[in-house]
RNA sequence: GGCGGCGUAGCUCAGCUGGUCAGAGCGGGGAUCUCAUAAGUCCCAGGUCGGAGGUUCGAGUCCUCCCGCCGCCA
């Protein structure tokens, strides 16, 4: 039985085809740290789409959430973000996942990806766009792709024989097999990789032509610093260091129903990892932005999806004429309590679980504090309470209520600050300008290299040094003495200090972040990173009126 | 078996482009203070920088071998 070409007719999508294939020149170096210039710059950040078989876990939340804090830093810098999240909804795990529910496969995926969106939101992800597989917008697109791609002779139809492995959902080479035996003694060939069973298939699908890819997906690995850590730039090197063997991209209708069927060719259904890739695609055509987003400025993965995002969807792309992504950024797992998380373990970390005992503010700033992305982090319940207790209620909450009781500050405002507020508190004043001074850049530069860990670590530095100022000042005996002049100093050079804590750590914990500003009463558009430094001014401010408890201090045992 | 990454104080990390043979935070111990979220501040203890060689005036940092952990390929 021959293959059966089917013309579509010409789709809309066509001229939006024309414009992908524009170029656009690569920059991975910032001009300039303040965007003074006011130039605005598109910055497209991507998590994967999760998958809904489960809910969501820890791990779906620090990709989650380091994408939500590198949005939020460019938002401050002024750059336009786009920023895609969502669930991943076709394949043959949710449609087993939805028989076993006795729901239908759309309401099982509602439900789930609800729970996702709930997830989210509770962690303050602030998305720009939440996409599902299902929508319309992104079947529309796969077609559209697919027919692209068998126009430029990527997709032919074969027979695929080899080893299955339904769990997995993927083809796996005879040599990544073995026998491994029973408990009731009989054998079974299962994955090397997953350890899960394999069964010899032999159908036919359509396969896209990746062997043909090898040179034009090692020239973009050249092309700049694609893949972060280097660790992982290393592996997908030594991928393309050998031979690549063309994809099976569907599978047959017949015992995968679920997903989006192969145009012109009802019989099968397109493979889940084209589908799921190309949500990337479908939010760039369907973006409310007035710039060309594409491509994507970096996505952010864990490691396990390396090879997807690294080997296949760039080669799709390439394959089509498009220009793949500037840049993954790929993140290690979370262990718990030393141990791999896993549902056979039962030590699945649910994020609901977290933010009940340290709310949302405490999730994230553990996750980013600890988050280091070269390696696995080992999250523990009693660690993430401490790290939040100790930073955020104890060195920032404690400062921001020496400053704002009324026993010191009883007129409730903060005095402007200039070079004589500092001169005037002698040695302690300079050395804390000194590290005022420094801290923004340092944490501006580890922000844009991702690590987060190390801004969190100099945003302390300054804390811990305005707490160390207030304690050698000692303006409560000022208070006593009548030195009002100093007293005024000290108070003003501290939350002026306070204030640029607030502002740099806006990426990392919005939610505390704003209360700590409304504290200060910080206007809205005085919130961006050209405020994220000293500023003189003679402007009085009044406090906020709130309770100056930003943080209450979490008893756990 | 081949290749790659990692191994620094109890924990998490920095230093890693050779130059006070080592730092920070948390935790621990002690002291002090009471403006303050029982917070703050100061002091102290904790290190064979995985092990053994080598290069060098000098190595946690470079080279070799070995040990352990993780990953990829076979």
């Amino acid at each position: 039985m021959g293959f059966l070409r089917t013309r579509f007719p010409l789709s809309l999508n066509i001229s939006f085809h024309a414009r992908f294939c524009e170029q656009i020149r690569r920059n991975y170096r910032k001009s300039s740290r303040y965007f003074s210039s006011g130039q605005t710059e598109p910055f497209f950040v991507t998590t994967p789409i999760f998958y809904v078989n489960a809910e969501p876990h820890i791990g779906h939340m620090y990709t989650a959430v380091i994408a939500d804090s590198s949005a939020r830093f460019h938002r401050l810098i002024g750059n336009s973000v786009t920023f895609s999240t969502g669930t991943d909804e076709h394949g043959l795990k949710i449609q087993q996942a939805a028989l076993h529910a006795n729901e239908e496969p759309g309401r099982f995926c509602d439900h789930v990806s609800g729970l996702f969106k709930t997830a989210f939101k509770n962690c303050e992800i602030s998305y720009t766009d939440y996409i599902r597989t299902t929508e319309s917008r992104h079947k529309e697109n796969v077609h559209s792709f697919w027919e692209i791609l068998s126009e430029k002779g990527y997709i032919y139809k074969g027979k695929y024989e080899g080893w299955y492995c339904t769990a997995d959902e993927a083809f796996v080479a005879e040599d990544q097999t073995m026998l491994v035996k029973l408990p009731n003694g009989q054998e079974q060939r299962v994955s090397t990789e997953s350890n899960r069973p394999v069964e010899w298939f032999s159908e036919e699908n359509y396969l896209f032509e990746l062997s043909k890819l090898r040179e034009k997906l090692r020239h973009w690995l050249k092309s700049g610093p694609v893949i972060r850590p280097l660790r992982h730039y290393n592996l997908v090197k030594s991928w393309l260091d050998q031979e690549l063997i063309d994809l099976s991209i569907s599978r047959p209708r017949a015992r995968l129903s679920w997903g989006i069927p192969v145009p012109g060719d009802s019989s099968q259904t397109i493979y889940v990892w084209l589908d799921a890739l190309l949500n990337y695609m479908t939010v760039a055509k369907h973006s409310q932005s007035k710039m060309n987003i594409w491509p994507p400025s970096v996505h952010v993965i864990g490691k396990d999806i390396l090879k997807f995002h690294s080997i296949y969807w760039p080669a799709f792309l390439l394959a089509a004429g498009l220009e793949p992504p500037k840049s993954l950024l790929v993140h290690g797992h979370w262990l718990v309590d030393d141990q791999k998380m896993s549902k056979t373990t039962g030590n699945v970390v649910s994020p609901q679980s977290c933010i009940n005992l340290v709310t949302a503010t405490g999730l994230r700033y553990f996750l980013m504090h600890e988050g280091v992305p070269a390696s696995d982090g080992n999250f523990s319940m009693k660690r993430m309470v401490r790290i939040a207790n100790s930073d955020l209620a104890d060195g920032i909450g404690n400062l921001v209520s020496r400053c704002c009781g009324k026993s010191l500050n009883p007129l409730q405002t903060r005095l402007g600050v200039s070079p004589s507020s500092f001169e005037s508190c002698g040695t302690p004043g300079s050395d804390l300008l000194s590290l005022l001074e420094r801290t923004p850049d340092i944490v501006h530069d580890e922000y844009q290299k991702w690590n987060f860990y190390k801004g969190i670590d100099q945003v302390m530095a300054l804390v811990r040094g305005a707490n160390g100022f207030f304690q050698t000042m000692e303006p409560w005996k000022l208070k006593k003495e009548g030195q009002l002049d100093q007293l005024n100093a000290t108070m003003a050079v501290t939350l002026e200090t306070a204030r640029v804590v607030g502002t740099l750590l806006q990426p990392i914990v919005p939610s505390y972040s704003e209360r700590l500003l409304d504290k200060l009463g910080v206007p809205q558009e005085n919130r961006s990173w050209d405020f994220a430094r000293l500023r003189w001014t003679t402007t009085e401010t009044a406090l906020g009126s709130q309770q100056a408890v930003l943080f209450p201090r979490i008893k756990f045992d």
